[in-house]
DNA sequence: AAGCCCACTTGATCCGGGTCAAGACACTGA
DNA sequence: TCAGTGTCTTGACCCGGATCAAGTGGGCTT
């Protein structure tokens, strides 16, 4: 299975095999499967040995954890072209989360040995792996502060500047890439609560149809601004834009 | 300033240097300062360029995101031998998270420009830094799903598991590291709930006093535990312990 | 077209933890 | 010895989001 393939026509290349040499996809692609995998599938339970890394190729995935009552927190939410378990692989011990398929999946599988033996010897892989994990562990951290501190507003307010920004500062309109409940479960509020706060949006000129964000003006998301989603937004750089909360308060 | 030298007399050697040559800490240490901050002491704050990985020699220090309305989210308590920022480095942009001295603070600095260029030459350093990554990234999640589907008695309870399993499983008692209103936010309670949640420990058989916890027997964290914890557990292999709710469930 | 399913919305109620206020207790220093 | 200070505890109240329940509407099958 050579990762040279046209396996990521769909979406752009993993961040995983950025700058990687083709020896060294060769050794990486060299054991790799594809698995397919129906959804609501489990692919791995919390306490499971991770089998290695996996690489969404179609389809949706979540990582989650699972309480004793049934409750469920979801970690990170996944879209074609990116992976996960690459930071369970170092943890030592057993896996702490769940990875569920969503939807439907086509999935690439690397064996952990692979990834562990790799990490030594290409030094660039071992970069790629260390931003990987930190990018994760700077979207936990995003989320252990909303759950603590955030209203529900806020919370959504957040995800919708990522999403915003993600789209281009200038577009008016972007996408919800999950179902509702999926996304509200990921911001660790009910559904019912999500819908209600979707309500406030829509007073704040903010319209939701469907799927479908529509705002009155590109500023409209601005009050949820923090230091992370500044540096990211093109208009940050204008002194003082007169919109993000980072740049009003004295 | 050696990282041979006798730094680390009170507390185990950190992981960050694990394993690395005396030519590698060398290459380390060659650049590192020693600072002094008093209780308080912000010594990074969010939106700031991380200048470099902190080493904490002395005194306690906490990692933490703070909200516009003043509100304050804990991300990591540190003690002595233990490191910060090496995760925020590698994320690119500005630092995320705030760091601030709680106690009276030693710390090493160690520049950013010297782990970025040594995670290139030593793949054993590499190793560290994914590791410690990953153990943070870890904690993260536990914390996460802490806040989302578990009731105060619950994130205390597994708080305690932790350090009961650290001080070893057949003894009785354990002491908190950190002062009980520092614990509460970590865990994402008020100081107010902390102490009402210690009173219903006390009913469960978990004697409090001032900052020494004393269980009546070696069991009575057990219905806290999860598989991650079971896996630190000394009598988790005994096939069924009885007691851990891994086990007793069905 | 009818019936069903599912995602989402809306309404009504409830309760757990936050908030505010006061009290207990140890430690400090004049 | 006795204020003064800070941490922790306890009590009373309140509010926001969870929960439970019902309603809406689109898409699917038959």
């Amino acid at each position: 299975m050579p990762l040279t393939s046209p396996l990521f026509a769909n979406s752009k290349k993993p961040l995983l095999f950025d700058g990687l040499s083709e020896a060294s996809l060769q050794q990486l692609s060299s054991q790799a499967v594809i698995q397919n995998h129906s959804a609501g599938h489990l692919l791995l339970q919390q306490g499971d040995t991770p089998e290695g890394v996996y690489l969404v190729l179609e389809g949706e995935m979540r990582t989650m954890r699972f309480n004793e009552d049934g409750a469920e927190a979801t970690i990170r939410l996944l879209q074609a072209g990116e992976t996960c378990m690459e930071a369970v692989l170092f943890m030592g011990g057993p896996s702490p989360i769940t990875v569920q398929a969503l939807t439907a999946c086509k999935v690439l599988v690397i064996p952990a040995y692979i990834i562990r033996n790799h990490v030594l010897e290409d030094s660039r892989f071992a970069l790629n792996i260390i931003k990987i994990v930190t990018h994760h562990y700077k979207n936990a951290m995003h989320q252990i502060d909303a759950m603590n501190i955030k209203t529900p507003l806020q919370r959504v307010g957040y995800y919708f500047l990522e999403k915003h920004l993600n789209a281009g500062h200038d577009s008016l309109e972007f996408t919800l890439p999950f179902r509702k409940q999926t996304i509200a479960n990921y911001l660790g509020i009910t559904p019912e609560t999500f819908s209600r706060t979707l309500k406030q949006m829509r007073d704040m000129g903010i319209d939701v149809e469907d799927d479908v964000i529509r705002m009155k003006d590109a500023y409209r998301l601005c009050q949820f601004c923090d230091s992370d989603a500044e540096a990211l937004c093109s208009h940050a750089s204008k002194e003082n834009c007169g919109h993000c909360i980072m740049h009003t308060k004295k």
